[in-house]
Order: structure tokens, then sequence, then C-alpha cells
DNA sequence: TATAAATACTTGTATAGACAAGTTATAATT
DNA sequence: AATTATAACTTGTCTATACAAGTATTTATA
């Protein structure tokens, strides 16, 4: 497992914090040491420290008071694709499953959704996935992935049935997504998507087409997810 | 006009960039001055710089790179529902047009939405109003929005016509909002929307429910917005 | 005992400086 | 002239400190 040479101390703060939220052993409704006593048990300032709380404050782990303290939030509520890089970690893997329907092949773009591509990723070509992800056993997510086709050994052959894409990209590939932006709407189901989501001729259905920066410049992951809002909806914080 | 206190400096200095951004002064693609000419622009220093780019970063006014500087991205595309406070300051005041359905007046409520309330909301009642609001003449939005009746002196009978419910909020009321959670959900226009949005029976539209908080403790905004998205999709950051 | 004042905490804001790391322009070298 | 090294400038990370402002606790007072 490849770890990248220097993770800035903030980053290995707010991870750790947020493993110990996830995995409840900062309880929700609870106080988070304060951050005088997360820099002594961290070794490092408040500034950094402050940094690491902005980022959990910003995705719904935690609320601050000021004069008060943290209170842990827990995991955020709901399917957080909007606010969160994957699905996976906003819902658990207990529940989420995944049927790859196109296996990670090559292919040529020269568009990738409603995103405009440079002539460089052009010639790149990409990589092109597409699954469907189950929640309960229910088929809630049809999702195509297009990655530029950029020196990832052996990443068409990977695995993905139960695994989260953006995990094995920053394992395997030390490649993090920072952020993105995503266009969002709401249509009618067409053949596919009545097909996978086992609804009738156009069903409202949500579509999210999204590019996701990350921590190599110029180099993008575009999918558009389609999602079967009947019985989980969206979640997201702002 | 009313004034609070004390903004502090990097919350002046991210509304004065947001501002020349917006009026084109910093043009778009161009760089901005570096962190170090800011800071004698504004007579701070570089961590209260800093952190006023963070939340321009974070919003998609700018976009930062190491060595370089920071580039103006220019008023976030699209409509921002989905990351800023309001419509209005997303598409502009131009394009948008706004048609009271419901003037503010107080009603009982028990539940906003999908969100739970406390015993205080309740026992407080709300304002409540509706709104259509066209983009380019046409119905886009129709939204649904329930403050809690706390001490808002001539708020009933203010008008919303062309001025954005966030920024009388603002100014006349010290309160800004400062995030949220919502959900977003696809689903078939109901009689309602059928006639607002002139569409027909089970047309998909989008429908987002938020939970907004503000700068004073245990004071929420909810909102339910019903949005078309033939022409007009939402955008946001994350 | 009940109330009020002082105190010890918490987070919020801001300063001043240091070095690392990436980019660009300039100067030196071949 | 083209290439390479240097320097200057950019953002990224981090330290150490100070005071303001809000909250909770303790202590002093009535």
């Amino acid at each position: 497992m490849p770890l990248a040479s220097k993770i800035p101390a903030y980053r290995i703060v707010y991870e750790t914090i947020r493993t110990r939220i996830q995995d409840e052993s900062f309880q929700q409704g609870t106080l988070l040491p304060s951050e005088h006593d997360l820099c002594v048990l961290y070794h490092v300032t408040r500034p950094t420290i402050r940094k690491a709380l902005d980022a959990l404050v910003h995705e719904g782990y935690i609320k601050k008071h000021q004069g008060k303290g943290s209170v842990v939030m827990g995991v955020p509520k709901g399917i957080g694709i909007l606010s969160i890089t994957g699905t996976t970690s906003a819902i658990g893997q207990h529940n989420l499953k995944t049927r790859i329907i196109v296996k990670p092949e090559v292919r040529t773009w020269t568009s990738a959704f409603s995103f405009s591509l440079t002539e460089h990723e052009k010639e790149l070509g990409c990589i092109y996935m597409e699954r469907l992800r189950y929640v309960n056993d229910n088929p809630v997510f049809y999702d195509i992935t297009m990655i530029p086709n950029l020196n990832l050994p052996r990443f068409t052959s990977r695995s993905f049935e139960n695994k989260s894409l953006f995990d094995i990209l920053r394992k395997h590939y030390q490649i993090q997504i920072m952020g993105g932006e995503q266009q969002i709407m709401a249509h009618g189901a067409d053949k596919t998507l009545q097909k996978y989501f086992r609804v009738p001729k156009d069903h409202p259905v949500l579509q999210l087409n999204r590019r996701m920066e990350t921590n190599r410049v110029n180099f993008y992951v575009y999918s558009q997810v389609f999602c079967n809002t009947d019985d989980y909806v969206l979640y997201g914080r702002f």
C-alpha cells in the first residue's frame, strides 16, 4: 500500500478525527476534546487543529459553538453524494452493493457529458465504466464514470465490485478528489433507466453531471449519476 | 440601513473581492493580486487574506495554483442554489423576476417539510410565504419559505418583489445564512406545479427541502424549492 | 438559600514570522 | 542561439502568541 510521502499534519488530524467519528469512538451528541486538548493529543498548534475542524464542520461531522465546544454530529445522514466524494462513504458499505454493467475499458471521447475536454484529454482517451448500485437491494444509482487514460497501470483489470472507486484511486494511485462542480436536473427515465431501475416510462429521475478535481493538476474525473429518489433522497450540506 | 457592529476583517475582505469579481473589476481568467499584495491593500496579514480566499475557492469564484497565483473564475455559472444562499445572487437580478403567490403571513406549524421542529419553534409559529420565480420570463422556481416568527418587526409588510429574501434578512435584521442541509429528489409535477410551470401531469420536477442555519443560534430558515430543469439546470460546487 | 459577581473554561479573530514547494523570469553557461 | 542554473515570486504548511467573545462553573454576597 504505497503512501504519499508527505501528508500535511492538518490532513492527518482531519482523517483521524473523521475516522473516530465514523467508528463512534467519538459519539454523536458528545463534545469533541477542546481545541487545546487536541493540540496536545496530536502535537500540533491550534491553527492546524482548526484547519482540520473547519473541514469537518463543512462536511457536517461536527458543529461548533463558541464558548461551548464542538458537538459531534455523527456521519452525515442520507446519501451524501452532493458533498462527499462517493456514495460508499456516505451510506456505509453494508447497504451498498455494486453491479458492474460495463467493465473499465479504454475508449475515445470528445466530451464528458456536458463538460468540454481539453485537447490533451481528447488525445489520451478515457477509461469508461458503468455501474449499477443497490441500496438495501434496491437499484438506486446508475453511474457512468470517465477517467482520462493517463498512466494508471492495471486500472482496467481491477475489481470495483464492492470497493469505492475513490478509495482505489487514493490508495493505489495517490489520487485524491479535492472538490468539483456538478449540474443537477430532473427528467424522465429513458429505456436504459426503465430497465435498471424497474420504473415505467418517463418516471422522474434525478441526474447529476459531475466534474471532479484531483490533487493532480489538469486531471479531472467525470461522472454522470442517475438516481431513483422514490425511496432514497440525496442529501447534502452547503 | 443598520449594520452589524463588528464584522470580522476576513469577512470584509471576502465581500470586497467577491464584489469585485462580480462587477468584473477582477476579470475572469486573470490573476488576483498575490496574497502579499492583498495584505498591503487591505491592511491585514496573510492568514486573514487566506481565510477570505478559502471561502472564494470553495464557492468557485477563484482557483489557486501553488507557485502561480489565484485565477479569477468569475461568478459561478448556472443556477447556484446548491451552494449559495439564494438564487438571486447566482443568476443576477437582471434575469430573475419574482411573483408573490402567498404574501408573508403568520401561520401555525408542526413541521417544516421533512424537518422536525423544536417545541419552541412550534410555539412561535412561522412566517409563511410562497413565491414563483422567473428566469428570462420562464417560470423556473416555485418556493415555499417558512421562518420562525421571532421578533422580526414589519417583516410581513415588506416587499419581496425583486429583492432577495436573504438580503433583507441580512440588512434589516442582521441575520446571515451560515450554511445548512438539504434533501434533493425528483418527482412528478402535482396540480399546483402543473399550473405554475405550465407542464403536463407527472412532468419531472426537481425538489429541494432546505434547512438553513443562521448566525443566531437555534434560528433556522426552512424552504422548499421546486425547480423546472427543462431549460435551466442547478449548479453547485462541492 | 437564592442571587450576583468573579473565574476558568470554550471557540473566534488576528498578528508576525518561518520555511517548504511549485512556477516564472532572469542571468550564466555552453 | 539554445540550454542550464540562479533568483525572485507565488501559494502551502506550520508555529507561537495574544486578545475578544461566548459559555459554564465556582465563589462571594445578599
